[in-house]
DNA sequence: GTGAAAGCGCTAACAC
DNA sequence: GTGTTAGCGCTTTCAC
């Protein structure tokens, strides 16, 4: 009947208080949880019962500090606000609450000596680390790396397993996929410099542009952010070019912003190009050309490549996973505009 | 020379370690770090040297099996891909970070049932949990509010610490807003049925559109998404308002999405309001009218509201904090079309 | 099959 | 001032 009992403490019922309500041991009650098969049946289930009866649940710390295993992990992120974390924060945490983890969250606010500070500081309270697009230092990283577990993403380091998106094979499409058009003159807007996936993608972007015979101006670091997307636009529109690659669509969507104030006409005088596909890419005017990225699957996967390596003990096999990555082709690309019309408006622009 | 030592073991390091080293007890150098005067002045620099030379920091879950504290706080959240929670998200985790404070993040992906399931299974391994915009019904949250210390954000509830954001302020003001306009036919589009503060801000509608005059449809409930907003706009159009309001911005960015599909006129023929002012609001075009929800305060100031409750110990005084929200006016509100457009338009539509 | 007992790493009395 | 000791709640030998 009073099944709500009294003023229940809110620290309460210990494995003490399920044992003493079933009439057993401490250790019988732990082992109806672990080891159904080595208890009889009606005394796992009496214990069993008292437990659902008085509400325990057993105190993961208490576990951990025996067991070794914290059942947490952390996720360690440049900036949540930045659309392409949440996409990745959702996957991963979905996925450790499926294997029975937490997820510990952290955001540097792109500082990377928060980074090793903020790794550092988790390392004991987690089994293991996801990084993403970390800009520490290799040094820094290895460091950390001894500390515990480590899984990056979007980031490769020599004896670290990692999870890496395609952004050099995504850049060749957008630049292909731009040459194809007819573009021959194109602006790259970099992100910020310690980034790695910058690297990455300025690394293929180079490479594709020479091969195909684009003239490439780069612009930039810049922070990967809507405001230095507009900031940028000027910038690259000094250029006079027929494209413009941003770095990611947050800057992307800036870029477009801003041209489209200063009546510069997409695609028809600029194309523009973004990375990530962002939840908002497909709702711009015009919806944005841009890399998608699956971020919910680089999440899913991080977990479950950190939880395999962790399995499988100390620094075992290395192994990457890449994971593609594909051009979405929106209404922001188009053919470059013809010659003359082009050199007309430049000749203006530049006046 | 060899500072970086043999190949230490992942999980290693402890008091006794660091006792050993600066030959004293673990006492003296727990002492050394939680009651630095109660020590001696260079016994406890032996202490601290030795920790830092050996890389020690205290073990939390061993701290917390007998402070009772964790230094752990729950968020958990619908959605962590909505724009709007990543605000309240990086808000949160700044100031948990800053109260030193490890941030436990989950994502319920918008089911009532699940949220109760989760903060039972976090109760003990957190000092207390957010949850912002719960759906869960009262029943089960006082039952989750036994278990842990709980504050709310974004919903009310009896003896439950809460911050609410002022939606019904916000929806006055909107509504006064199109009022002012001109427009006297409105559609609401609700959000999820078992949204708290979606029943906040149609009480507003209702008493608001009654005092002004302005014939009001409600249309849903939908679920708070872009394409719910896409699918919404069709059955809005159907009623022929001149001023569609949506229970977020996401929704609003379907409606204009699918409205400009249409060739309907923003806001020539139809006016749009959203709700959150989300970052992409003010990005889409027409730039969106929207009530600004200040997430970030919310997640900051939800932080201090539980740590200010776990300090002055069990179910204090109750104190709520009320965040204010903001219209912001932009290009998607304007005057309604003229009676005579309308209704001709109207009848086309009908046809 | 079940219980007693030894800790996991740490803090908080309690001695000295 | 500093060391010794008793646990926090739990898992896991090791006896029985």
């Amino acid at each position: 009947m009073c099944a709500v009992g009294g003023p229940q403490r809110k620290r309460g019922v210990t494995i003490n208080d399920v044992a003493a309500a079933a009439g057993t041991s401490i250790s019988t009650v732990s082992r109806a949880f672990h080891e159904p098969d080595m208890v009889r049946a009606d005394t796992r289930d009496r214990a069993l019962e008292a437990a659902a009866a008085l509400g325990y649940t057993p105190n993961r710390a208490a576990r951990g500090l025996i067991t070794g295993r914290t059942a947490n992990v952390g996720l360690v992120v440049p900036d949540v606000a930045n659309p392409f974390f949440p996409a990745l924060i959702k996957g991963a945490q979905a996925r450790a609450r499926a294997r029975d983890y937490a997820l510990l969250l952290v955001d540097t606010d792109e500082d990377p000596n928060t980074e090793a500070e903020v790794i550092r500081g988790m390392a004991k309270q987690v089994d293991g680390v996801i990084a993403v697009s970390a800009r520490m230092s290799d040094r820094a990283l290895a460091e950390v790396a001894e500390l515990t577990t480590l899984v990056l993403v979007n980031r490769k380091a020599a004896n670290v397993p990692a999870i890496l998106l395609d952004m050099g094979g995504g850049m060749r499409q957008a630049i292909e996929h731009l040459h194809a058009l007819g573009h021959r003159r194109c602006v790259y807007l970099n992100g910020p410099r310690a980034s790695w996936s910058n690297r990455q993608r300025r690394t293929a972007l180079r490479a594709t542009t020479k091969r195909l015979g684009i003239a490439t101006t780069e612009l930039g670091p810049f922070e990967p952010s809507y405001q230095a997307g507009v900031l940028a636009a000027d910038l690259a529109l000094a250029e006079d070019p027929t494209a413009i690659v941003a770095y990611n669509d947050l800057m992307a969507l800036g870029v477009v912003a801003r041209l489209a104030g200063r009546g510069v006409s997409i695609p028809g005088d600029v194309s523009v190009v973004g990375f990530d596909d962002i939840h908002f890419a497909g709702m711009a005017s015009p919806p944005l050309t841009t890399v998608a990225v699956p971020a919910a699957a680089a999440g899913r996967v991080a977990v479950d490549l950190l939880l395999h390596t962790i399995g499988h003990e100390p620094a075992g096999e290395r192994e990457d996973y890449q994971l593609k990555t594909e051009l979405r082709v929106r209404a922001s690309t188009g053919p470059p505009p013809d010659r003359a019309r082009r050199s007309a408006s430049s000749g203006g622009r530049r006046a």
